[in-house]
DNA sequence: ATGAAGATCGCG
DNA sequence: GCGATCTTCATC
């Protein structure tokens, strides 16, 4: 019996360091059920982790209303605004009262949302969570970056402080036998490298993506 | 109160 | 390279 499959990712399993946690979220998968009954599905191809001591996580300097979620125990999610106009997910990693998340950089979609089968640009006014219309793009590339695909997956900070289970809007599942498999065989292999988009840490190599993946950001 | 900076993105 | 756009947080 194959109990691996689509197994949820649990508290307990995030309850590990955040540069640990975000190799192993690589293959995972993000799901997000959206009011209306509909589920959008990810596999998660590019992560960064951030935690105590490094200068570019969001609690480096000390507890805030904004980054206190990542004080508190795994397995919680992490949405925030930057530059005015996009939202970030993390998940939150560790043991509870060590300040770290796990940053999700891109998603290769598991297939077209239907709100994007009618038309590959936003209806920009009647979605709130859209600042920006999404111009036409390659599919594969709709979820290529940490603000992309919380447009996509319809992700904003009402989201935020949230436990990541189903029977909630976001949840995590684990790599498929199958994509298992891929990574034992050296058919999928993973790319460590340093963050970016950031000013500060950017010696600490805490930036992973899977390799020759059209949907990780920055190609 | 005030202002500067920011884990982004797409355009030119 | 730059502007859009606005919250957060440190400092005044």
């Amino acid at each position: 019996m194959n109990t691996n499959f689509n197994e949820i990712v649990d508290a307990t399993w995030l309850s590990r360091p955040s540069p640990t946690i975000a190799l192993e979220l690589l293959g995972c998968t993000v799901v997000r059920h959206l009011p209306n009954g509909e589920q959008i599905r990810g596999v998660i191809v590019e992560t960064e982790a951030y935690t105590e001591g490094d200068p570019a996580c969001h609690a480096y300097r000390k507890r805030t209303p904004r980054n206190t979620v990542m004080f508190g125990p795994a397995g919680m999610s992490y949405v925030y605004l930057i530059y005015g106009m996009y939202h970030c997910l993390n998940i939150v990693t560790d043991e509870d009262g060590i300040a770290s998340a796990v940053l999700i950089r891109a998603l290769e979609l598991s297939s077209i949302p239907e709100f994007l089968q009618q038309d590959l640009n936003f209806p920009v006014k009647s979605d709130r969570h859209l600042k920006k219309p999404l111009k036409k793009d390659k599919f594969s590339r709709l979820a290529a970056g940490p603000g992309k695909l919380c447009r996509v997956l319809k992700i904003d900070r009402t989201l935020t402080d949230l436990p990541l289970h189903p029977d909630g809007p976001l949840w995590l599942e684990h790599r498929t036998p199958t994509f298992q498999q891929s990574v034992n065989s050296g058919k999928i292999q993973f790319v460590q490298t340093t963050r970016i988009g950031i000013t500060q840490g950017t010696d600490l190599p805490w930036r992973w993506y899977i390799a020759d993946c059209p949907a990780v950001s920055q190609c």
